[in-house]
DNA sequence: CATCCTATGGTACGATGTACGAGTCAACCA
DNA sequence: TGGTTGACTCGTACATCGTACCATAGGATG
């Protein structure tokens, strides 16, 4: 029944006989290329966010008909799947070597985690919902590596690594949605808005001062101390 | 230029002169309201999920024409708007007297949060996009008010206040998009799949045991253990 | 030359959000 | 009493979306 699912798609594996290519490409567009599709799409994303994405600007970008792109995905969804995970590659700590410094390097991980994705907004708001990549996962082991060298019992592994992984998200889903039109001036509006009052809130300037970055860094580090043994 | 958005529509305060109502309502539907709309939203949500909500279904469901619902809210994001601060109400700790027990009430308020979300799962996808709606700062009134009673300092006020909020978002997500279809399967597959390999995440069984609600609690507890000073 | 596979894309369909404006009905004032 | 006004309802129409279906082109292979 469910026949149509096969991976087997967009395979020009063949050797293209390199012979002879022509002196000057006649400056029409490369053809289309799985490749191609995903890096505009994440163009497109980037200049106009989630809902900027359409098959037809899309093929538009790439100078094609809306069509051929379905030759080479199976759909929308495949396409977001696709930016997505091509957008998290993580190419690991700094130093080669064997590293003593666990914690110095989950910090690394996840901060580079967190930046990649406010470099492409929409990716968080996408993640939660798509299926785990490649990417994804392999961040995910280097997690649960560091942690066990950090001494972090078997029994609690999984919770300090679901701990992390949801700091990380719902900071950077937070942040990545939260200043995206105007969105400051409705919540100051609703804040001092007179009738119902939060005064707390307000003394302490909560949805005001925006030292997101170091917010991260440091609610990070009350996490990893609550989670280091001992 | 942007007169448009203003808050006056869909009063009906009147007095509706109560003198008598005929002996037996004669079964058509109650007329339209806003609350009843939310209501309507609310159910078609839960049971179709966030795509699951157009405005032609949505007047269907109230015995309406469609273009009627536009009297009474602005458009399809006010609705979500509305649907989601209605769906996170909190009637504060059980006990009514000034409470000791910081930690308890924290703990108690985002679980309570937590749980209404995922009564409702598409609200967990909806909040970090939308504006603080008054229930939602309600809570961060509640949470800034507890910690400071568990003597936090001023100037980590605003990191605790955003590492819960990140927290309990990112576990929330996570949790409400993680389960939706066949995803348990997919992820399985995922891994499993040979070729590339995730040993530390395969013998952790990280995707496969599914305490959620005890890992949501554990991981708490450490943030917690994390934040309290000293 | 015939046949096949890869790749392209035009047309068309059903669904969506909502602008526009015409309709109904009760309340009010003359 | 009759006219006017406001609150409220809703049919029609339009632009835009994802994508099913099908015709086509061109190179490789027989």
């Amino acid at each position: 029944m469910a026949a149509k699912r096969s991976g087997a798609r967009s395979k020009q594996s063949q050797r293209t006989s390199v012979s002879l290519q022509p002196v000057q490409e006649p400056r029409s567009e490369p053809p289309l290329s799985r490749e191609r599709i995903v890096a505009t799409a994440v163009e497109l994303l980037d200049a106009q966010g989630l809902d900027g994405l359409t098959m037809r600007r899309l093929a538009d970008r790439l100078g094609s008909g809306v069509m051929s792109l379905y030759w080479h995905v199976d759909n929308k969804e495949d396409v977001f799947d696709l930016a997505l995970d091509s957008v998290l590659e993580y190419r690991g700590p700094p130093q080669t070597v064997e590293s003593q410094d666990w914690r110095g390097d989950i910090v690394h991980m996840l901060e580079d985690w967190r930046a990649s994705m406010l470099r492409h907004p929409w990716s968080a708001s996408l993640l939660p919902r798509r299926a785990l990549g490649p990417n994804i996962l392999g961040r995910l082991e280097l997690l649960s590596r560091s942690l066990s060298k950090a001494g972090v019992a078997d029994a609690d592994l999984n919770v300090a690594i679901w701990s992390l992984w949801n700091y990380v998200m719902g900071a950077t889903i937070t942040r990545a949605n939260f200043d995206l039109p105007d969105d400051d001036k409705a919540a100051t509006q609703r804040l001092t808005r007179p009738g119902e009052r939060y005064p707390t809130i307000e003394r302490s300037r909560l949805l005001l001062d925006s030292d997101w970055d170091g917010a991260f860094r440091k609610g990070l580090g009350f996490l990893l101390d609550g989670l280091s043994p001992r």
